[in-house]
DNA sequence: CCTTTTGCCTACTATGTCAATAGGCTAATT
DNA sequence: AATTAGCCTATTGACATAGTAGGCAAAAGG
């Protein structure tokens, strides 16, 4: 299940794609957009510019930009991001004791299948992908 | 995320496949095989039940059963039984308000289609195809 | 009929995560 | 120097997950 901080970095992200070119965007402004808290979207920001994906100017003026073209920006990167991982079971999760029966449990292979698709389907869409939906909103 | 109670419905309901034919295997077996408590299987086998997945026999000579053939049981209807939904997105779950924006949410149809996916993959995948690998531990 | 064996049912609890809020601090631009 | 915006820590309520505990009911075998 795909959480909140997921669903609104993605969010986020495409009302950055939106406005790119425009400078530096400030929280509050999304906010407003977007109709969600601007102190928890604060949690959701500063983890998207820890990742690498955003920048932020403090100061007036200031605010957040893409660092890269939209195009550049596969959805799995955020979801991963945010969700910390995208794995669907606790056995494929990074480290953790990767379960002493992996050997020979019959569902492994299910889980792997499983997760190697979800994962190939967020990398394969980028947020250029979804942002020409976004503009249609103005309109 | 797959919870427990999800694959292990589905260890179960493998552990019935593999000895379909040998009538009805009491739920203590199940529980020291797969290395599950036995109080904590009883839940999720009354669900399986009420599910018509399977069938289960009171008194001496008992235990559970499956009802159909192997080949007919959707990997995706036993989880979905288990998780109340493979739902991965809140705003697709049934029912619940679907979200007052979804006409113009530019994220939605990403998560329909992520949704389509898992479904048509966990339903296209059936019991009997996770059936022989578990066969291959007795060897 | 009665005991055993097995499933059925309700309640409880501990742990953890999610979602969100609150308040203050820091840094930079004008 | 004042404003504007981001940065940081702590806290909270709600809910789901994972698992435990104990007893009741039903059915088969002897």
């Amino acid at each position: 299940m795909i959480s909140t901080k997921g669903r609104y970095a993605l969010r986020v992200m495409l009302d950055l794609a939106e406005h790119d070119g425009e400078g530096y965007i400030p929280l509050k402004e999304i906010a407003e957009r977007q109709g969600i808290s601007k102190k928890y979207l604060e949690i959701i920001v500063r983890d998207l510019v820890d990742g690498k994906l955003i920048v932020g100017v403090s100061g007036k003026g200031g605010g957040y930009r893409l660092c890269r073209a939209p195009g550049d920006y596969p959805i799995g990167e955020i979801l991963e991001r945010m969700e910390g991982s995208l794995a669907t079971v606790a056995c494929l999760s990074d480290g953790a004791a990767p379960c002493p029966m992996a050997a020979d449990c019959p569902t492994l292979p299910l889980w792997a299948e499983y997760d190697r698709l979800t994962h190939d389907y967020f990398y394969g869409k980028k947020l250029s992908d979804l942002a020409p939906a976004a503009h249609r909103a103005e309109s």
